[in-house]
DNA sequence: TGAATAGTGTCTTTCAGACAATATGCC
DNA sequence: GGCATATTGTCTGAAAGACACTATTCA
């Protein structure tokens, strides 16, 4: 094939951005890393980075997502493009962002890493955020809160197993307001998702809650 | 601000690539150039380019489609961003693909301009096509398939005048099954979102029919 | 036995879907 | 007057939403 004829010429960068989420103490909080250089040098960024010649898009979201920590099972969806001109004042940069969800056992595991420079903040309580990140952001947040409505999205905010109350729980976070306990139950069940592990766990001095999984596993895209 | 620490390194090319909708004879059809060199020469594929250093993503599409035609009041939203390694045999090319929708109207303006090098396919007989432009194109035909239940999205395919059988014809059209005349009227009268004109318009030997507009113009995103 | 969460059913309202006859303008 | 599309309402079933009490375990 002739491919003689492509004269290369300056072109902008690609960058990943990651936005990992997870519930944790009744908040939905975001993984941010603290920047150590100029420019936007101490404020919070997403981790993110550039997108090599040799991977993926994908693979580069991957990749970031290893060197922060071994997380399992992780929800992965891109989010979107953003392609001002002036976002990075090194270089012009386009970066495509995708969001991860965790459930806040895979945070402890993270937590027993020495991620240093890594913090996980409540959307609702932002630090100052560098570049373009808290319109990211908040796009985000715009999208989860939109889709956890029809969609199986929460799974990847939970662990394997996990009660009603939990899923619950999860859903009110995201949608910022309390739900009701029959509605809940009865139209989770209807949808035929779950399964019951006819086992039941005990979180604290009060009757023990059946357990119960997600039926679907494609819905972890990233293992 | 100290940016001198960013060192230059060999990087993917940015490429947009516009997916111009519309519907013709109750089809839905997707506007398609002809490749006149390698590689896919003589396949068809999407308008598109190279994202410059001097302009947004969004600024190339518009430029994409002003080169084109001079396209007003489409409907304009970024699909995905495709990043695969080897799209491209010429280079390492990450596309950010966009969907427009345009009114049958504006597509006779279309034909006026001399555009010999593109034509209109419909979905459901496409030609051969080049690079990995059949599986974004099947995606965009999905999200278009879906976001119609829950979105005006139809407002870009229509003139801003028209008649609610008008518009029952583009949901029939893209759903793919006829509707039911009473309930599709009920429900779009109910949502609050058209206005009626109080003008009639003749549309062959028989009863004409009620003039509608859509009352919200934020859905005009590129004019 | 007291505290705390788990678990359950009915009624009402709303929305989706099936279904057919009359109205109007043009030729 | 005949034709072709425009316009209109009721009934039924399904799903969403309001609402409160009993069950179970642990300290």
């Amino acid at each position: 094939m002739d491919t003689n004829n492509f004269k290369p010429f300056d072109h902008p960068y690609v960058t990943v951005d990651v936005l990992i989420f997870t519930i944790m103490d009744g908040e939905l909080k975001i993984l941010l890393a603290k920047r150590d250089e100029n420019p936007f040098k101490d404020t919070m960024v997403f981790p993110g980075g550039f997108v090599q010649l040799t991977e993926s898009v994908e693979d580069a979201v991957k990749r970031i997502i290893k060197s922060k920590a071994g997380v399992k099972n992780l929800y992965l969806e891109q989010l979107y493009s953003f392609g001002d001109i002036n976002r990075d004042p090194r270089a012009r940069v386009i970066s495509v962002a995708y969001f991860a969800l965790i459930p806040d056992s895979a945070v402890k595991d993270w937590s027993q890493k020495g991620n240093k420079e890594t913090f996980w903040y409540s959307v609702k309580k932002l630090p100052e955020m560098g570049f373009d990140h808290k319109k990211i952001l908040q796009y985000a947040v715009d999208r989860i809160k939109n889709k956890i409505g029809y969609s199986t999205l929460a799974v990847g905010l939970l662990p394997p197993k996990f009660t009603l109350s939990q899923l619950q729980k999860v859903y009110e976070t995201i949608l910022g307001k309390k739900l009701d306990k029959r509605n809940f139950r009865k139209k989770m069940l209807s949808l035929g998702l779950l399964e019951s592990l006819n086992e039941k766990i005990s979180l604290g001095q009060h009757r023990p809650a059946m357990l119960y999984k997600f039926k679907n596993k494609e819905l972890v895209i990233f293992d």
